[in-house]
This record gives structure tokens, sequence and C-alpha cells, in this order.
DNA sequence: CCGTAAACTTTACGGGTGTCAACTTGGCAT
DNA sequence: ATGCCAAGTTGACACCCGTAAAGTTTACGG
């Protein structure tokens, strides 16, 4: 993953005919292998085998490379969750199922930052230098720097699990706005802790231990309505698949 | 906070003679403007007013430094927190007392994120070199590199508090153990949602808001004894005081 | 066929960093 | 008083970075 397939070095011709896209390619390649950091003009020219300055053809300064590549980070991520959400079963009880989806996307997300770290912090680590003052003056042309950077999309992924949870009647309308912070945070704070923090030499055990158990804490303090019987069994681990 | 009083710089004889903490403290200045990138040996000797070499003779290398800085800044820290947690009152039921000393601990974490984020992710966002392969040597004397580095402090502080819950029946004692990774990840996460990610610029009242909302569901989520009968108030807001 | 303009290169400036080797200073014990 | 040695210094090497100015290559339209 993030090995995209196009060598992004090498080229034929004196123009290369798609300079931006590689530039941002590699600076995502970048961005996986040393985080944000390793995210800079010279290293993306040089592994796509251009001078440093040709960047600046396609990028105003360092600051809007790495928001292209936050991009393509942003991206990489919604597709590996996307796809992890897809796995959980679609029978049973709605309610059952719901949660299942919830805790899924928590999982997806945690699972990616654990296997794509450099991506993960790219993607919400943002000391993001202004962006290049005089924006749209001619260099730097900043079209199609990729889908949902201005709302992060897992965000969203997450909004859609609220309110199925809602349909379900799981938990109650009054307290849906406003529901994102909680479970986002806790699995958030679990992926960098894991990630890039204290948490980072748990054994496996440990830490699958410690998700579920953060994924229970989450499911348990978000049930506000009807259906959310207490003692309801948090539904089978769904073998952590994927 | 961490403006130290002896302001470091300025040294009146050739020997310093206290080169080791003035170096260390510049360091924790220094993550304290700029976060733990910022820790670098020539800018901390240059804060102190001194030879970059100079700190050689006291710290093995870069990361040496940076080990000393994140001690310092993880005392600052549970200062902080012990002296926030210390407001809570200490009459009424012990349940809601125990709980709201659950929240204040959590409250304390998160507000410290937000009012000195570089020492917060000095503290928990650790790419840490190897510590100078041949430690020992000699050179780098490590010693009082400040206390609870090994097991992050407000790890334990945590701890303590289901503790509490345990004792008080709010929390059944056989899922006391690994209870903490939940509440340490809900509160973590949105300290860093906050101060490094996607919600740096949520409104205050927003974000005041999430973070109540974050430690109702923890609270919520944590629950499992007789004690926590549903539908019990999530007790005053305390004010967030501080 | 050819000129224009976009895409890329060369060259260079100015700044940052970690760290080593060798020298100097000066406090302190003899 | 003196001499040792730890604690500082100077100076330098080797790398990294962003980016500006000016020159060269080449695609493409007239």
């Amino acid at each position: 993953m993030f090995r995209v397939n196009s060598p992004a070095t090498a080229r034929s011709s004196y123009h290369h005919g798609d300079l931006r896209n590689a530039l941002a390619r590699a600076a995502a390649e970048l961005a996986a292998t040393g985080g944000p950091d390793a995210v800079t003009i010279r290293g993306a020219a040089r592994e796509v085998g251009v001078t440093p300055t040709a960047a600046y053809r396609h990028f105003a300064n360092q600051g809007d490379l790495l928001e292209a590549a936050r991009g393509l980070a942003m991206d990489g991520m919604v597709a590996a969750m996307a796809d992890f959400l897809q796995r959980v079963p679609a029978d049973g009880d709605p309610v059952a199922r719901a949660l299942a989806r919830l805790r899924s996307t928590g999982r997806g997300y945690i699972r990616f930052a654990l296997q794509e770290p450099g991506i993960f912090r790219t993607c919400f680590t943002g000391r993001l230098r202004e962006p290049a003052a005089g924006a749209g003056d001619g260099a730097g042309d900043r079209a199609g720097a990729g889908p949902g950077m201005g709302d992060p999309a897992p965000y969203l992924l997450l909004g859609e699990m609220l309110d199925e949870l809602v349909a379900v009647g799981y938990l109650a309308p009054e307290d849906r706005p406003g529901a994102e912070a909680g479970p986002w945070a806790a699995v958030h704070g679990l992926a960098m802790l894991l990630v890039d923090g204290p948490l980072k030499d748990m054994p496996e055990a440990d830490r699958e231990a410690a998700i579920e158990r953060t994924l229970d804490m989450t499911s348990r303090g978000l049930a506000t309505g009807p259906a959310s019987v207490q003692g309801r069994s948090p539904e089978g681990p769904l073998g952590s698949a994927g």
C-alpha cells in the first residue's frame, strides 16, 4: 500500500507530462515512510528524478506539497476504512448490526493507523504553514488536490454510523448532534497512543484487548435510546477481521 | 508556566556550574514553544548562552537532550493535573465524587494540552532516536532525568481514579484490569484533535461541549458495577474551573 | 518552418542541523 | 604556588533544507 505502481522515478522525455501528480505521489510515499516531516520538496523531486526547482512549477512551496500529500493520504485512509467496513455481515438484529458497523469503523481507523503510521500522522497531525499568502497568484495551480480534505472523511463516515444508531433507536435523536466527538476522540486517541505514544511497544494481545475494550466503552457510553438495553451483548468480535 | 525564573541565559563564570539542568530547562522551553522538533542541541545551547559542543559534556546526543526535556515536560504536566484535581470538592455521594474526580482528571489532561500544546506533544509524541547505542559510556551522565518517564504519570493518576470507582462500586472489580485504555484513549484523542488536529479551530463553546460530551461517554461507558445506576446525573460541570 | 511559452535544469545563496578534534580556561586539591 | 582535569571554547566537516534567478529544452500552434 502506498507503493504506487507507476514507479514515479524514471522518465523518458524532458517534459515529464504528469509531474504534479508524480510529485504528489512521491510526497505521499515519503509521508508513509517518515511522516509529515519527511515530506520535502527536495525529497520528492529526488524520488521522481527531477530537479528540486522543477517542483515550483506545480507547487507554490513546501507547504503546498504537504497539502497534496495529505490529500492522497486521506484518500488512502478512507479507502482502507471503507474496504474494512464492507466486511461486516448484513444480517441479524439491526441494533447489533449498527453497533457492529460502528465498531468496525473504529477498528478500521486504528488498524489503518497501525499499518500506515506515517500516513496516519500525515492525515491528522497538521502544523500546516500558511498557504503561501497570495494564493491563486498564477504559480502553484491547486486543482484537484484530492477530495475530503476540508472535512476529514473518517469523520463523515462516523457520522453515518451514528445516524444508523439513531435510526435503529440505540441513540436518542436529541443526542445525535455533536455525538461524533466522543467516539472519534476515543478511537483517535488509542491510535495515537499505539502508533506514536507510550503504548507503542504494547504486546499484540494486550493491544487487541485495549482496542476491544475501548470500543466497548464507546458503544456503551453512546447508548441513550430505548433500544439501548443494558447488558446487551457487545456482539461478536468479528474476529478482528481484515 | 514553563517560563523558568532563573533565566537560563546569562552566566557569570566560565564554568557554568549547572549546565546540565540549564540546558534541560532550555530544551523544555524550546519544546513548549515549538514542540519536540524544536528541541535541538544548538538551540538549547544558544538559549543558555553557551557553545553547542559544550552540551556534549552533559548529553550524549540530541536524543538524550530530548529525553531530558520530556522528563521536565512530564513533570510539568502531572503538576498541573494534580493542581487541577485538588479543586474537586470532597463532599457528597461517594460515587458522584469518584466520578467527578475521574472527569476532573480528564479535564485537567485536556486543559493542559490546550494551554501547553508544545509540552503536551513533547510528552506523548515520541519518535525517539535510539539512546546513543553505547549508553553509560562515560559521556552523557543521565542521573535524575525526572521521575515518571517510564510509566507516564497521567496514566498512574488515571489508575487511581479507577481504583476509587471500584471502591465505591461503580466499576466491577473484575473489570478493573485494563480499564485504563478506554478513558485514556478518549481523553488523549480529544486533546490531540483539539491541539494538533482537525478540531484545532473549533470555537470555544463547541470545544467545551465536546469535552463534556466525551467525558459523559467515558463515565457511562465505564459503568459495570451495581452502583452504576443508569440515568445517574453526570454531576455538576464543576464550572470547567481553573 | 518557426517562434512562443511552458516545463525543466543549472547555479547559487543563505540558513539550519549534529557532531568531532583540538585547544583554552580556571577551580580545586595537593 | 602549582599542576591536574573537568568544563568550557574555537573551528570545521558533512549533511540537510527552501527557494530565487537565469538559462536550456521541447511541445505545439500558426
